[in-house]
DNA sequence: TAGCCTCATAACATGAAGATATATTATTCG
DNA sequence: CGAATAATATATCTTCATGTTATGAGGCTA
């Protein structure tokens, strides 16, 4: 027999409140709807659920049985509710972020663990992607925003670019090394050292070939290649290797003293970076939380670099 | 807000079912009703729970979650279900019956204890009454049922008595009592011993009066008297005392070689032990099961007494 | 791109649940 | 013991969610 939850929710509520108008009350509706309510239930379970004849309504012990069940409903329902107002308010869901190793790994991770000291109930599903893969993944819904260095225009249509940082990269090495006890310094110097090189794909190669070619240089020494941000740090420190980095990435190293910086000029990229989301979607609340604390976050970042 | 808990049931069977036809068809709906159910739902969260344009359904995370609440409340009515059939078969309840001490304690309670063995989800609320306060509970619906010795038709209309056993008393002692090696014995040998007498109230005590006028006697030395049935069991078991008991209270005794019983006869007290139901009311299933059960139980009990 | 399959919508019927007004009944109190 | 009080049940009407079948629309697979 299959019985109305709604029903077992009255009858936990009058149960609770101990009487039927009161109940009713508690419940928002009018007592007679809660009277004939319980006698549909009644009618139903072909079982007296309060005795009869009795005034301060007496309960079954079917009833009490019965009123049990309708309590869980009626916690499950208020937990129903209570999801909703938390996934509403932004406060609960998934946020799907994609970007460079580099950028996620040196600046983006850091800035995640204070979101989510501040958002516990916010989880954060991070990938890496380049922009292609960026934006098909974007396309199909996949992920929510991607923060990614971008050349301003070079975007499509179908996407909005919210810009975070203005690109600049550096050239990094270990806090010991020999370059940066040189008072003054040009480009030249450099070009002695094995350099680490970004992943082939990376926006940061680019940059790299850039550098090279802005003093006419057309090979490296290349010591190594392809690793993750942690991988670069470490050979970084342990050899005394040259790599570029983005100037934010340096920054948040520096502070923990893993990296240092060369006061080498490299010229502005041309690239930015920014949060970019689909517009033909619109976010929910989780994301847009996450981005715009994103945002403050690294602008707070770059206000901070420009104080240096 | 309030959520219809029907809403949330729909949605677990549908996330559960995989689909939004094969969860209609598990709830026992049409598609279209369970389609307009969840666009309801949708409309009212004010959130997607199911991705658009995707056409295996796919859930939401909030829809998920929210799902989790409704099998809570699915599990809530199937609980509440089942609790109703046990109710209604009689599986289940509580079953308030009373009767005199001696009896409650000396047979019933073992009866009870084997009916407890067959039905763990039936819980008997036993109390103890003699006649007068019995008939007063039951007509207050304060009892389900009553086992007393009653002389038939001494109960007025508005009750039934169905009998279940002869009424027939004997003189009780300890096991190794002096009198039980006497091959012969008159009532007359009885006098000389400290007697416990039962409860000034108690039908016994009627009757132990019209033993003692039936063999000339006006007064017994009465060492003990007021005390349960275990009381008396330890009294008589410490003494020489002799009281008089229920046959079938001495008969379940002595197969515990508790007591003893002395062969004198005693004139049939006039009343039968049955049990006395509220004819205005009828009895659940729970009280059914346990009056058919005491009656079975008590009629081979009296089998067994007769045939030994 | 054709075809299948799943889901959404339309149109209509039904009936449960809501409200207000009122009757009925238990309990309490003088 | 009877009247006052409070609580529950009933009556009647309205509204609206739910159910139905028939049908249209759109993603998914080959």
């Amino acid at each position: 027999m299959r019985l109305d939850p709604r029903h077992l929710e009255i009858l936990a509520a009058i149960v609770d409140a101990g009487g039927l108008t009161e109940g009713a009350a508690k419940l928002g509706k009018s007592q007679p709807s809660v009277s004939r309510s319980i006698a549909f239930l009644e009618e139903r379970v072909g079982q007296q659920l309060f005795e009869p004849r009795r005034r301060p309504l007496r309960p079954t012990e079917l009833c009490l049985s019965l009123a049990a069940e309708g309590r869980k409903i009626l916690d499950a329902g208020r937990a129903a509710s209570a999801l909703v107002q938390t996934f509403k308010s932004g406060e609960a869901g998934t946020v799907r972020v994609a970007g460079t190793p580099i950028f996620m790994d040196g600046v983006i991770s850091g800035v995640i663990a204070e979101f989510q000291a501040d958002h516990p109930n916010i989880r954060i599903d991070q990938s890496y992607a380049y922009i292609d893969e960026a934006l098909e993944k974007l396309k199909q819904d996949q992920l929510d925003l991607a923060i990614l260095p971008v050349r301003p225009g070079a975007l499509p249509a179908e996407f909005e670019f919210r810009q975070i940082l203005k690109g600049c990269n550096v050239i990094a090495c270990r806090v010991d090394h020999p370059l940066t006890q040189h008072a003054e310094m040009t480009a030249r110097d450099v070009i002695d050292y094995a350099w680490i090189a970004p992943p082939a794909n990376s926006p940061l190669f680019q940059d790299m070939r850039a550098l090279l070619e802005s003093i006419g240089q057309r090979e490296l020494k290349i010591g190594f290649t392809g690793g993750s941000l942690s991988a670069v740090l470490n050979v970084l420190a342990g050899s005394d290797s040259l790599t570029i980095l983005p100037y934010s990435v340096v920054v948040t190293l520096q502070r923990r003293n893993q990296v240092a910086s060369l006061p080498i000029e490299i010229g502005d990229p041309g690239r930015h970076l920014g949060i970019i989301i689909n517009r033909s979607r619109s976010l929910h609340q989780a994301a847009i939380r996450f981005e715009s604390f994103v945002g403050e976050r690294i602008k707070g970042m770059s206000r901070s670099m420009a104080s240096d």
